[in-house]
RNA sequence: GGCCCCGUCGUCUAGUCGGUCUAGGACACAGGAUUUUCAUUCCUGCAACACGGGUUCAAAUCCCGUCGGGGUCACCA
C-alpha cells in the first residue's frame, strides 16, 4: 500500500512556521515513498473562521513549493477521489458515523448541560484531581440511546472501556502507554450534532486512507482517545509519529503567534516579505528536529526528499535558529543566477514604490548592475531596497551614520574637491574615478578614508556596494547632483576651517 | 495538580540499540590574515554529556531517583 500523509490546518489565516514544518515532514515522507500528500481543511469550528483564511494558507504552500495531490483546489474540479476536503462539507459522513457508533454501543447521548460538566471540571481542577468524566447514561441500551439521540440531539460521548491500558507505538516517541481510567468519556459531538475534532479527524483519516500521521507532539494526548475511535469504527489505526514542537529561539517554549519573542517571525508570509528564499526556509525547517547525518547542514529539497525518514527525527523540542536560517539564506542566494535574483528582487523595489510597476527595461539594467556591484552583500531579497534606493529614490536621504560622517571636520571642503574630481572624471569609469578620488584623498590628507565620505555623500549610507560602482551606477550627472545636495545639507553645520 | 514527553557546547545538533568520544559538525562569538566601506574568504580559539545513585571490565549511551524544562487535561483544532 502506498504511503498517504496529510496536513490538516484549521483556517486561521496564516501558515505558522511550525505548521509549515509539520506539513513539510508529511510532504517529505509521502514524496520519499512515492506516496500522496493530502491537504484537508479542519474547519468544523465556525467560530474560528477567518475570511480568506484558506487562501492565505494555500498561498503559503504555493510559495514554499509544497504541492499536494489531493485537497481543496481539486475539490472544485471533482478531483481527489476521497473528498470533499473541507470538514464543513462532510457533515453527512460524520452524522452517519455517530449513529453507527451509538447503534453499536460505542457511544451514547449525554443530556447533561455543558454548564454542569464545566462545573465538575472546575471542581476537579480546584481539588487538583484529574477530571475524568463519564455520563450518567453511559450504560443505556443502544436502542434507547438512538431514540434519545434522534429526538433531542444532545451531545454524544464515546464510551471508553474502563480498566484497560492502551498502547501507542509511536515512530519517534517509542512506546507510550495510557490508562483508560484516566481518559473518561470524551465528547465526539456537541449538542445539535456538530462533530468535534477527534471524531472528524479520525473519520477523515479513515475515509482518506491516511497511512501515516505525522504531527506535533501537542497532539500526543489526543492520540489515545483517537485510538479508541479507530477501534470503535472498526478501522486499523495509521502509523503515528509525534514530532517535537517548534520552540522559540533559545527556549524550550512552543513558538506561538500570540506572543512571539521580539524580532522572531512566525508566519511564513513574514519570511517571504523579509526576502527569504523558499529553499532557505525549507532547509531550515528540514533541520528542525531532523538531520541527514552528523555533518550535513545544507540540504536542498531534492536531497531531503531522497533521504527523509522518521527514524532520524529527534524527540526533544526543536528550537528555531534564526542565525542559522540567515546563514542558509546567504547560501541559497549565491546559488541563484543574476537573472534569477533580479527577477525575485524587482517586486521588492516595486512594493517600495521605487520603480514603476511594469518594470522599465532601464530599471532592470540598473538592478542588474547593483546586483553585480553588491556581490554577496545581498543576503535577503529585500536588501535591494536598502542598497539600491539611492539609485531610484527621488531625493537623496542620509541615514544617521552617513550624516555623522559628513559632519566631521574638514569634510565640507573635501566634498568640494570630490565634486571637482567627479566632474572632471573622463571617461566616467571605475579606474578613472578611483585614481581621481585617491588623488583627493592624498591632497586632503584623508587617505583611504575619503571613500567613506564619497559613499556617504553619494548614497546617503555608510555601507553598500563599492564606492566607485555607486558613482558609475548613478552616472556623472546624478552623482554630481547627489554630491551637491550633500554639500548643501552639511556645509552649514560643518566647521569653516 | 494529574497524566505524558523531553534534558549533549551560548544556539541547532551528531552520537547506528555500552568500547579510540581525551564527545564530532554547523551557526554564533572572540582573535589574526586578506579587503581603502560593508560583505566575503582563510586560519586559530572558546565552549557541552543537568545532578545523584546503581548495572558493567567499560556508560553521554541501560535502570532508578532528584532537579529542571515543556506539552496536555473543552460541547477548540
Amino acid at each position: 500500500m502506498s504511503v498517504r500523509t496529510r496536513f490538516a490546518p484549521s483556517p486561521t489565516g496564516y501558515l505558522h512556521i511550525g505548521g509549515a514544518r509539520t506539513a513539510f515532514f508529511n510532504w517529505l515522507l509521502a514524496r520519499r515513498h512515492q506516496g500522496e500528500f493530502i491537504l484537508r481543511i479542519d474547519d468544523t469550528d465556525e467560530a474560528r473562521h477567518v475570511e480568506d483564511a484558506v487562501g492565505k494558507i494555500l498561498e503559503g504552500f504555493a510559495w514554499l513549493g509544497l504541492g499536494w495531490d489531493e485537497g481543496p483546489e481539486f475539490a472544485e474540479h471533482g478531483g481527489g477521489s476521497r473528498g470533499p476536503y473541507y470538514q464543513s462539507q462532510r457533515s453527512s459522513l460524520y452524522e452517519a458515523a455517530i449513529v453507527d457508533l451509538i447503534r453499536r454501543g460505542h457511544a451514547y447521548p449525554d443530556v447533561t448541560p455543558p454548564e454542569e460538566t464545566e462545573l465538575a471540571r472546575k471542581a476537579a481542577e480546584a481539588a487538583k484531581q484529574p477530571f475524568v468524566y463519564r455520563g450518567k447514561d453511559r450504560d443505556i441500551a443502544p436502542a434507547d440511546a438512538l431514540v434519545l439521540y434522534e429526538s433531542q440531539r444532545p451531545s454524544v460521548r464515546f464510551k471508553v472501556p474502563t480498566g484497560q491500558t492502551t498502547v501507542l507505538e509511536d515512530k519517534v516517541r517509542g512506546r507510550v502507554e495510557w490508562q483508560t481510567d484516566l481518559l473518561g468519556d470524551f465528547t465526539i459531538a456537541r449538542t445539535g450534532g456538530k462533530p468535534l475534532y477527534n471524531l472528524a479527524s479520525v473519520l477523515d483519516d479513515i475515509g482518506m486512507e491516511i497511512t501515516h500521521i505525522v504531527r506535533a507532539e501537542e497532539h500526543l494526548s489526543n492520540t489515545h482517545p483517537q485510538l479508541h475511535l479507530f477501534e470503535g469504527l472498526g478501522a486499523k489505526p495509521p502509523v503515528f509519529a509525534h514530532i517535537p514542537y517548534v520552540a522559540a529561539p533559545a527556549t524550550k517554549k512552543k513558538l506561538s503567534k500570540r506572543n512571539p519573542p521580539p524580532g522572531v517571525m512566525v508566519a511564513i508570509e513574514e519570511y517571504q516579505k523579509a526576502g527569504y528564499l523558499p529553499a532557505a526556509i525549507l532547509n531550515a525547517l528540514g533541520r528542525l528536529g531532523w538531520s541527514l547525518d552528523d555533518k550535513t547542514e545544507l540540504m536542498d529539497v531534492e536531497l531531503m526528499k531522497a533521504n527523509f525518514s522518521l527514524e532520524r527525527v529527534i524527540a526533544s523540542p526543536a528550537g528555531l535558529d534564526p542565525d542559522k536560517m540567515f546563514w542558509m539564506q546567504d547560501h541559497y542566494m549565491r546559488q541563484l543566477t543574476r537573472d534569477q535574483r533580479v527577477d525575485l528582487m524587482l517586486p521588492f523595489l516595486v512594493d517600495a514604490k521605487l520603480i514603476a510597476d511594469p518594470v522599465p527595461e532601464e530599471a532592470r539594467r540598473i538592478v542588474e548592475h547593483i546586483d553585480q556591484a553588491c556581490g554577496d552583500r545581498l543576503k535577503l531579497l529585500a536588501d535591494i531596497v536598502r542598497y539600491g534606493s539611492f539609485c531610484f529614490a527621488p531625493t537623496l536621504e542620509h541615514d544617521k551614520e552617513a550624516a555623522k560622517n559628513l559632519r566631521k571636520e574638514g569634510v565640507a571642503s573635501a566634498l568640494v574637491q570630490i565634486r571637482n574630481a567627479v566632474a572632471h572624471a573622463e571617461p566616467f569609469d571605475l579606474a578613472t574615478l578611483e585614481s581621481a578620488i585617491q588623488k583627493v584623498g592624498a591632497e586632503t590628507g584623508m587617505g583611504g578614508k575619503i571613500n567613506n565620505v564619497v559613499r556617504a555623500a553619494v548614497t546617503g549610507r555608510t555601507v553598500g556596494p563599492g564606492v566607485f560602482d555607486c558613482l558609475v551606477l548613478l552616472g556623472k550627472e546624478k552623482s554630481l547632483r547627489h554630491i551637491d545636495q550633500s554639500i548643501q545639507a552639511f556645509s552649514v553645520d560643518a566647521p569653516t576651517s
